[in-house]
This record gives C-alpha cells, structure tokens and sequence, in this order.
RNA sequence: GUCCCUAUCGUCUAGAGGCCUAGGACAACACCCUUUCACGGUGUGAACCGGGGUUCGAAUCCCCGUGGGGACGCCA
C-alpha cells in the first residue's frame, strides 16, 4: 500500500495502473488543530462519494505535521466525527508524522537533483523583506536570493545558520489545470515563489508532504476546499519536479455562516457532534450537507445510497454557500418521522439518562416516540416530550386554575370512574371518553385539556385518548387521585 | 496592495442561447383538516447585481464595473 522507496520502477508502474484502471482514489485530508466542523464534513462526504461511485477508495490522511497545534484529542474528534456521520475510509487513517523518513528522502533526492535548494536567510531577513514589498504594493514572496542559476554566485552560508529547503520553483510560464468543479485556472508562475519544504529543523511543511503523500497514495482525484486553490499551481510543480502523475483537482467553494460570513469558531463552525447532541440524526445532516453546494433536480430528499448513486462534480455550485438551519430542521424533522420507533426509543432514553431520568423501561419510550416522531423537530424535543411519562409534573398553577375548574373537575371524576374498570385498549379509552361527554353534556376540548394538564402538566399533547394508551391504567389513575384528592 | 475564485426569490438551488410569463425546496403568509398543539394538504407573495457588447434571440457567451469570498506563513 504506501511505500517508502521511491524508485523509478515503481513510478513505473505507478503511471500504468492510473491509466489501465482508471481506479478513482479520493482523500479526506484534515488537520488534527480542532474539531470535524460541518465544511470538513461536506469535503469529507463529497470525497466519500465521488470514491463509492465509482467504485474506488476513500482514504483517511490525518495532516499532523505542525506538530505545535495538533492534538490527539482532536484526532479522535475527527474521528468521531467521521464515525457519526458513518463516512467510513477505505484505508487510513494515516499520519503523516509516521512518515517523516520518506519525505526526508525525497527532500535528500530533490537536493541532489538540483529541483530544491538550502537557504540561509533568517526570519527577520524575511519580514523585512515582505515589509518593503508591500510598501510598494507588490504581493509579497521570497526574491530568491538563495537560489543557484547558472553563472550566479551565491553569498556564503553564515555559521550556525540552520538552512531552510526551498522548492525551485519555475520562473516563467504559467500553471494551469481543469478544476473539476471551478473549470480551466490559469496561474502564472511569475506569481508563485520559492516555498520552503523542510524547515530549519529538518521537518517537512504543507505543500510538500501532500504532494508526497498523494503520490505514494495515488490518489487520483484530489477534492478540497476551495482555500486550496493557490496551493494547488506549487503542489502541481512539485508534483513535475519529482516526475508524479499528476491528480485531477476539485475546489469546492466554503460554507459560509448563517449571517453570511465566513464560519469561525465563535459562530457556526461547531464540531458535527455538536448536532448529535443537539438532537439531530445523522441522515439528516448528511442528506442536508449533500444539497449544498450540489443537486441533482428537483431532489430534495434521498438517501446516501441514491446520492452516491447519483454524485458527480459536474452539479456542483461553484459559488459559497450558506448555512441555513431552518432547513437542516426541516429535514431532520422528516428523517425523525420515519425513523423506527425502537431507535427513537433508544434516543430518548440516551437523552433522558443525560438529564439523570432513568428507569425508562415502563412505558416503553418506543411507544411514546410512536407518539410523538410526526410533531418534533428534533431529538431533544422528542426527549422532552417524553420525560413528563416518566417523572410525574406537577401542574402549572396557572394552568391548574384556568382548566382545571369545578366542571372539569366533575367531569375528570367521572372519567376516573370510567377508567377504573377499562382495559386500556383504543376501543374502551374511546368509549369512555365519549361516555363522560355525554354525562357531563362538555366538549371534547373541555376534558381532554384539563386532562391533559393534569396528566403532563401541559395543555398540548397527541390525541388523549393515545397519550392515556401510552401511559397505562396504573399511572394514570395515580396522576388522577393526586391532582383531584 | 497583488493574485485567484464567485454572483438566479430572505436561504439552498434548477437552468448547458429559443423549452423561462425563470422551476423546485426551506422559511413567510393565507386557507383546509382537527380533540388542543403539531403533522399533513392546498394556495399566495418572493429572484436572473449594474453597464456594455456578441446574436434574429441572452439568466445562459464575452468585456468592464460593483458586491462577496479565498490566498499571499519555517500553518494546514
């Protein structure tokens, strides 16, 4: 699978089987600095799927070569994530810390062959330089002081002065390559500079390690974000430099807040788990995530297996994309409704044990999800609806004062009569129900919501007569008694 | 500042020169259903950034503005 030679036969061989087979490998690059956020799960699903539509492989590479900012804890957060969102890589995940000898070597061949060379200049020689060019307006980059031309002398390497590695990169020309999403970008190379490889301590950077690695991966289409686009002209250079088969690239543009602006950490940018514990389902998010920034028609709803079916680059929006809860909600509010009640059942109980409910086992929070799936938004509220089920309320006193009058009292205790003796079927619920209208000459609403208020301290609910189904004889009656002494 | 990308209802989007009097979805509003609240159903309002071209014909192609975004690290 990954290699750490990097001989010309296998280059070799390398070119023959992109052409011969055409095999479609794709790959979900993050940087272990944070959390999977909802613009690193859309790459990682577009990725995902472009790779399962064509029947190739979806790797996982974990970028955790800035070693200051990467975090276990935010590996197993991506982790997570990706687990979550069951965007299950093909092989990976990889990390590139694991792989520091073989871009030691490869900087050890570039160096010998010329296509990269050491720099002497310091830091503050640096600021100072991008000061004076952007004093003048120019776009600021490195002036190749360092570089080797035929004919040139080069200044002498200062003592104990750990030198850089730079890229050399071509003067002149221009880069260009077909975006798959954004069509035919052309850079022009008097634009680019001579990028570090290797810092002073040996340690390979960004650009490098990705070209390296997505040619030992072979990774055939490289889809991104769009903040790869400038990266994109060097990685290409490198990538002829090192005479790798090039990749196709795909920029898919951000999402942006649902203010409009760019997502931060402060708004918008939370971690995917952060809509699990929000109480949204997983195909909800994936299938809202999905219709960003791509579509297929009219289609609104599908599920990962159509949209695989039906993902390509070519409907994909080249424009940023907003956030926009109101429909995430939407969808959620569908997947919840035809989500099976056992799975609900677990949920509630997850999110009941959460707030310290437990006992759930009786009514069975499945049959109580059965009640409730068609009028929630999301999976808290399906919790919330359940948990007066379980932990008795007391009603509201001003509930208590406007329902629960002498008239709704007489009735409630005709009712309590009725029940005493009722199997608790649909049948019989009904049956006495209708019963105590007609002894007491009231409308349905006139029991039902003092009903309601006395059995869940609120006066909105399903149909009474289920939520009495739901509850059991036992319980109800006890409620009864409490409330009408 | 320089370079790159981008622009259709409030939002996500359909749209590949005539199928567009611009379609769908969310949201909004109205009505219907109703055992309360929801769900659901039906309907209404709502957009091609501006200016120039090309063409018999432009939302669609080209140019220039303008707005938005990204990049310009010994971050990724």
């Amino acid at each position: 699978m990954l290699r750490n030679a990097g001989s010309a036969a296998h280059v070799k061989i390398r070119i023959f089987s992109c052409l011969s087979t055409m095999t479609v490998r794709t790959r979900f690059a993050p940087s272990p600095t944070g959390y999977l956020h909802i613009g690193g799960a859309r790459t990682a699903l577009f990725a995902w799927a472009y790779a399962r539509h064509h029947g190739g492989q979806f790797i996982l590479r974990i970028e955790d070569t800035d070693i200051e900012r990467s975090t276990p804890e935010a590996v197993q957060a991506i982790l997570d994530g990706m687990r979550w969102l069951r965007l299950t890589p093909d092989e990976g995940p990889f990390f590139q810390t694991q792989r520091m000898m073989r871009y030691k070597e490869v900087i050890q061949q570039m160096l010998a062959a010329g296509t990269a060379y050491r720099c002497y200049m310091s830091k503050e020689e640096l600021d100072a330089l991008r000061a004076e060019q952007e004093a003048r307006h120019e776009k600021p980059r490195y002036d190749g002081r360092w570089r080797p031309e035929p004919g040139k002398t080069l200044p002498t390497p200062p003592a104990g002065v750990q030198p850089v590695v730079r890229f050399r990169n071509p003067t002149d020309g221009v880069v260009a390559w077909d975006d798959l999403v954004k069509g035919r970008i052309e850079i022009s190379n008097a634009e680019l500079d001579d990028f570090i490889i290797a810092r002073a301590d040996g340690t390979p950077t960004y650009n490098f390690c990705v070209v390296v690695d997505d040619w030992d991966m072979r990774i055939s289409h490289v889809i991104r974000g769009d903040d790869h686009v400038n990266n994109t002209p060097r990685q290409i250079n490198l990538l002829r430099a090192l005479g790798a088969p090039l990749p196709r690239y795909g920029h898919l543009s951000m999402i942006l807040g649902p203010d409009g602006t760019k997502l931060s950490k402060r708004h918008g940018a939370v971690s995917v788990m952060q809509y699990d514990e929000d109480g949204y389902l997983p195909e909800a998010v994936l299938n809202y995530l999905a219709r960003l920034g791509w579509s297929h028609g009219d289609d609104e709803i599908f599920s990962m297996e159509q949209f695989v079916q039906w993902f390509d680059l070519d409907h994909i929006t080249s424009s940023a994309a907003q956030f926009n809860t109101e429909k995430l909600n939407w969808l959620n509010a569908h997947y919840i409704k035809h989500c099976d009640d056992a799975r609900l059942g677990q949920e509630i109980r997850r999110r009941l044990a959460r707030e310290g409910v437990t006992g759930t086992a009786f009514p069975d929070p499945a049959a109580i999800a059965a009640l409730y799936k068609d009028r929630v938004q999301n999976l808290n509220e399906l919790a919330d609806a359940a948990h007066p089920f379980y932990v008795a309320p007391h009603p509201p006193a001003e509930l208590a004062t406007q329902h629960l009058t002498e008239a709704a009292r007489a009735a409630l205790r005709d009712l309590r009569c009725r029940l005493a003796s009722a199997d608790f079927s649909p049948e019989t619920l009904a049956k006495a129900l209708k019963e105590t209208l007609a002894a007491t000459g009231l409308k349905m609403p006139q029991v039902a919501i003092p009903l309601r208020v006395v059995l869940l301290g609120q006066t909105q609910s399903p149909s009474i007569d289920r939520v009495l189904a739901v509850m059991g004889r036992e319980e109800v009656l006890k409620r009864l008694d409490r409330v009408m002494g």
